[in-house]
This record gives structure tokens, sequence and C-alpha cells, in this order.
DNA sequence: TTGCCTTTGACCTACTTTGACCTTCGCGCC
DNA sequence: GGCGCGAAGGTCAAAGTAGGTCAAAGGCAA
């Protein structure tokens, strides 16, 4: 077994200790612990615990900095794996996207709102190709935050 | 949780126990107490009560000064004209704005979560001042929208 | 051999903490 | 009243802490 397969279980391990299914590291630390480069650690996280793995990763840098892993409790649904995967998105299809998601309740009318507001051709002033991809974006993070806020839940988004 | 972190919540505390939602402190008093240096009192103030939260910060110098910390009150509507005419927002400013539009209660949990995915700088690969510029106008068209959704009612933002 | 995954290290960005030096103010003394 | 001193608070830059990125090198299997 690899370095990384290594790190990939002890981090799986932490997260198994913790009923919320969230555990912050400290990157310099664990690379210590385990003996590897901290770069190596932002590697597995990548490769290991993606979002369409069904991970989500947050972290703050400076003093009293961390990196936390949050494991979803299910893993997102086809459709949203390839909402996900986009690397631009049209105005036509954010609208389209927005509406099923709003369709399917995972959106309320506001929240509906506001993403198709974040997401307008005459708010997100710029020019093509950089629209389209600026807008998958910002629709990326828009839905990876929805799977988060209801990763607690057990419906699939 | 760093230094910053615990004067920030030291001095919610202190607000918390004053009703007039205002608070005077003596920096040097309290850098001894919390065991920090004076200035670091002025960080915390200036990275967690700023005007974009909703805070309000007075003082004066010589014998018998002091430090003022107000909380302002819910009068949203010159505020939000105010975020509303922004050519250009940090992504500070965005946190913070988010922040106090929470802590009032014009958005829920989800819809602030939303909000600061899509101003993220992360999120908007731009080089500046072109992000901040589109970030102004997507934050405002979420505002905007907000009004719009909550015009029917009968508080207005 | 070639291509993919892994590992490392140099350099970057963000946030925090501290300290040296500056300004303002009240007070007592002439 | 003017002066000078000590008590506060203000500012800013440097150092410290911590995570992020990227490209190059390494290793292994088809």
């Amino acid at each position: 077994m690899n370095l990384s397969d290594y790190i990939e279980k002890h981090i799986k391990q932490l997260l198994k200790q913790d009923a919320s299914s969230v555990v912050d590291i400290q990157r310099n630390l664990l690379a210590d612990e385990l003996g590897c480069a901290p770069s190596q650690i932002n590697y597995v996280l990548t490769t290991r615990f993606s979002r369409d793995r069904g991970y989500l990763i947050e972290s703050r840098r400076g003093g009293g900095g961390y990196i936390r892993i949050i494991r979803l409790s299910t893993k997102p649904s086809e459709r949203v794996r390839e909402m996900l995967s986009s690397q631009r998105v049209t105005q036509a299809q954010a609208m389209q996207r927005i509406a099923w998601l709003e369709e399917y309740g995972w959106l309320s009318k506001r929240e509906a709102a506001l993403m198709r507001a974040a997401v307008d051709s005459s708010v997100l002033k710029l020019g093509l190709p950089e629209r389209d991809i600026v807008r998958a974006h910002i629709f990326r993070a828009m839905l990876t935050t929805l799977i988060k806020l209801s990763g607690g839940g057990e419906s699939a988004l």
C-alpha cells in the first residue's frame, strides 16, 4: 500500500471515530505524524475525498488554521454529479437546472430566485467564453453548498 | 481556536449582557485580562466588528479613555441602500454584509450560505479589479431579488 | 515505452500576533 | 491661560503561522 492509500485510511479512521462525520486536521501536524510532505495531504484530499465521492473540504489559513473534512451521508445523484462536473454552463442550462432543483424540492422559491440572480447573464457582465466558465463556478459552488447543508439528512440530492 | 476568535467571543458576550447593545471597554485592561497585545484588540475590532457587520466603534484617548462598541440596531433600509450602491465589493466586505443580513434575520442560514458561495473569491476566478466588480453585480442582483420577494410582505428590507 | 498515478519541494496567499512609535486628552503646576 | 507629564488609544509594518498551488521528478503497470 502506498502512502496516499495509507493517509486515506487514516483520515477515514478519524471520520469513523467522529459521530458527526466531520473532522478537523492540521495539515503540517498530520504530515509530520505520517512522515510525508504537507502538500501530499492536499493530494489525497483532492483525489480521495472529492465532492463526487461524497466529501467536502473546508479550510482556513493563518494562525489557528485547519482543514475540515466533511463526509456527506449520501452521495449526490447522477444528475447532480453531472451538474457538478460541467466546465461551462450557459444561461439557459443554468435556468433549467435551477428549475429542476426547485421542482424536486431542493430549493425554496427564494433560494431559487437567489441562484437565478447570481448566474444571470446581465449580472455576469463578461465576454464569452469567460462568462459561461464563471457561471459554472458559481453554480457549482452554490450546488455544493446545498449538498453540504442537506448532507445531514438522508434523501440524496 | 485562536486568540482573535476568543476575543471576538468575549466581546459578543459582553454585548449580550448589555440590553442597550453598547459596551465600553478599556483597551489595555482587556488586553491584560486576555493576555494579548493591546493592538490585538484593534485588530479584532476592525476584522470582526466592522461597519459592514453592523457595528460601530467610538473611542477616546487620554486619561479616562475608552473604546465603545455599538451594535447597530435594525434600521436596514439605509444600510441596504448603501450596499446596493457599491460599485466594487471585496470578499471581506461581502462576507461581513452577509453576516449582517443573516444576523438580523433577513436571510436564512441556507440563503446566507448560498450567497457566500456565489461571491467567494475562489469561485470568482478573475483578476482584480474585475473580480470585485463582478462580485458587486452578483451581490446587488441577489439583494435586489430578495427585496422584490419580500416586497409583498410588511417589514421592508 | 508510455502513460498514469504518486511524491516532493519551491514558492504563494491568507490570517494572526506583536512591538515600536505616534496622537490625543486630562490634570496639575506655574 | 500655557506648559508639561503621564495615561490612553491608534497605526503600521514586520514576523509568525498555516494552508494552497504547481510543476517536476519518481515509480509502476500495461
